[in-house]
DNA sequence: GTAGGGTTAG
């Protein structure tokens, strides 16, 4: 229903005012005042905003123009506060200026000051929101998921008529992207199909959402539908694979992509490295890390932030700290990546020192920050310290725990054995503890063979049932595959890479080229284990099965496939990097240890959330099977 | 002036 047309008047000082007659004087004052006005833009042009600062206060009576674009120039380039200093100074703002200062707190994802401003713009000055308000807005709105206030600036539009072409289309694919990014995919799809005009941003929105909702069908559809595909396109597509898990489809846009001579750009490479991390394939992410490097993108921060991060999980922590030291400008970003990285690796004393440094350098700590610090106290055993961190947290950097912050601190108290001090940890919490944290508690019940209270647990979380399935329900009309965390459990997967190419096992794999080598040398590894006292821990065989074909069921699990390959394609002196999507089973936790003993290999395995260096028949993480 | 793809935890 479309509500009657309401015109906009804007009321602009400047142009009401009266022009006097034009006389030689007053001819004169204008060609300085443009004459000023030229060397105004050009020292922005030149990022000189200290003279194009001193530019402005020497022009008799600026117009709009000029403090606007200093406002643009600082809220872009900084400092920022220079931006706001300027909008103060202006004797009278135009639509095109308070337009300008939002923007700059859009940028900074300044949330409340935006709002506080849209407010102020409305009631100070009697400016009604235009469609380049809006477009500067909704982008928030969207970042924070503020779907009831987009749901509003929605009506706003539809009230305010903002329905010239040009207009229509940015305004659009604006609230389609806001109701994208709140999960809203019955509103971004009615939005699209309500829209008369549609450019390739319009289309590319769309791509990523249904990408980012893993509808790869849906999106792939999409994709061929659309004439026009350029970077941002395939970017979406890569990104959207990435965030699905699946890393090696998005090696094969990344190829199309370059032999359709569509140049990847910044963003395109920082959703392709976290490919490489996930697959922990470490000639894959040296070849990315040359080739940003070709393409000059390695000064910047999110490159790098993602090189740390894929070094970290390739098992290469000292190439992380590598690129961490050599970046010229470090956001919180790269803190929390690095300190991530000492903590899958079970470097707890590392990343508390990095910590350290961190604050020393004036960074303050945010939520994930802390996140990573327990996580990383909780890898390496550190449980004083863990529940230190925490208090810091929450006392000295008044930041609120979230459910992330319980479940590590669950995971921290269970796995280091305080299993009771865990269970009441959780029923003192102000949160209604989900899933996942009881998840923790479980795991650690399970390492430290507590049955009576794995058995309570499980109950509890029997009782919780399957997590809620989320906004995304909402749509209907759209399939969405959904895996409910906790419930249905994905496949066990493991891979190893030889050589620059991966190979994957799934349990009891034979598809493998050399799968009878690998059983044969499974088998004679059992033998030889067994000798040094080895027994298969069938408690973890969830089928009925006999003793004999449980044992069979464990050595064949996909992590010792993978394990037997690299024995056999690599030298003895080469360590094996295995990776597994879930986490490591207790028994080939076990056989592994022996197996580095009988085959004399050091052996790494990376699972779901670390890392396990097996040497000299023992393993660095302090887990007890 | 202007919308789209982006890195960190579990």
């Amino acid at each position: 229903m479309r509500l009657p047309r309401v015109h906009l008047r804007l009321v602009s000082t400047a142009a009401v005012r009266l022009h006097p007659p034009p006389s030689a004087a007053i001819y004169h004052e204008a060609k300085d005042k443009k004459e000023w006005q030229l060397e105004l833009e050009q020292h922005i042009a030149r990022g000189q905003l200290a003279f194009a600062r001193q530019v402005l206060d020497r022009i008799p009576a600026p117009d709009a123009r000029a403090y606007n674009a200093l406002i643009r120039a600082y809220s872009w380039r900084g400092p920022f506060h220079a931006a706001t200093n300027v909008f103060a100074k202006m004797p009278t703002r135009d639509v095109v200026a308070w337009n300008a200062m939002l923007a700059g707190y859009a940028q900074h994802g300044m949330y409340e000051h935006a709002i506080a401003h849209l407010l102020d713009m409305q009631a100070n000055d009697r400016l009604r929101p235009n469609a380049s308000t809006l477009v500067s807005l909704l982008p928030l709105l969207a970042q924070r998921e503020a779907l009831p206030r987009g749901a509003s600036v929605h009506a706003y539009c539809l009230r305010a008529c903002l329905d010239q072409k040009e207009e229509q289309v940015l305004v659009g694919t604006a609230l389609l992207d806001m109701y994208a990014k709140c999960k809203h995919l019955v509103y971004a799809c009615r939005v699209f199909h309500g829209m008369a005009v549609r450019n390739e941003v319009t289309w590319n929105s769309l791509l990523s959402m249904y990408a980012k909702a893993g509808l790869i069908n849906e999106t792939m559809a999409l994709f061929d539908e659309m004439a026009v595909k350029d970077t941002v396109s395939y970017g979406a597509l890569l990104s959207g694979y990435v965030q699905n898990g699946k890393a090696e489809e998005a090696f094969i846009v990344f190829k199309k992509m370059q032999a359709c001579n569509v140049e990847p750009d910044v963003a395109t490479m920082v959703s392709l490295i976290p490919a490489c991390s996930h697959l922990a394939a470490l000639q894959h992410g040296r070849c990315s890390h040359g080739s940003v490097v070709v393409r000059g993108f390695a000064s910047e921060t999110s490159i790098s932030n993602a090189l740390i991060d894929m070094y970290a999980k390739c098992g290469r922590i000292d190439l992380s700290r590598q690129v961490f030291d050599k970046m010229a400008a470090r956001d919180i970003v790269s803190w929390n990546t690095m300190i991530a990285g000492y903590g899958i690796h079970g470097l707890g004393k590392e990343a508390t020192t990095l910590f350290l440094g961190m604050k020393n350098q004036g960074f303050a700590p945010d939520d994930v920050t802390f996140i990573c610090l327990i996580s990383a106290c909780s890898h390496s055993g550190l449980v004083t310290e863990g529940k230190h961190w925490f208090n810091m947290m929450t006392q000295k950097h008044a930041i609120p725990p979230r459910m992330e912050h319980y479940i590590c601190m669950v995971d921290l108290l269970a796995r280091g054995g305080f299993l009771d001090e865990a269970y009441q940890f959780i029923q003192s919490m102000p949160l209604k503890a989900d899933v996942r944290v009881w998840g923790a508690l479980l795991g650690a019940c399970r390492i430290h063979k507590n049955i009576d209270l794995g058995k309570q647990v499980s109950r509890m979380i029997q009782k919780l049932g399957p997590e809620g399935t989320g906004r995304f329900d909402e749509a209907a009309e759209i399939r969405v595959t959904q895996k409910v965390k906790g419930f249905k459990k994905s496949p066990g997967c493991s891979w190893i890479e030889i050589n620059g190419s991966l190979h994957a096992f799934v349990g009891g794999d034979q598809s493998h080229p050399r799968a009878a080598d690998i059983y044969q040398e499974l088998d004679n590894i059992l033998i030889d284990i067994k000798k040094l006292g080895y027994q298969a821990d069938t408690s973890f065989v969830l089928q009925d099965l006999e003793e004999e074909e449980k044992e069979k069921a464990l050595l064949y699990h996909s992590e010792k496939l993978a394990i037997a390959f690299g024995i056999l394609s690599l030298g003895e002196d080469k360590a094996i990097f295995v990776t597994k999507n879930l986490r490591v089973c207790g028994d080939c936790h076990t056989a592994i240890k022996y197996m580095t003993l009988v085959r004399n290999r050091a052996i790494i395995v990376r699972d779901a959330n670390r890392f396990h260096h097996f040497k000299n028949g023992q393993c660095s993480c302090g887990d007890f099977w």
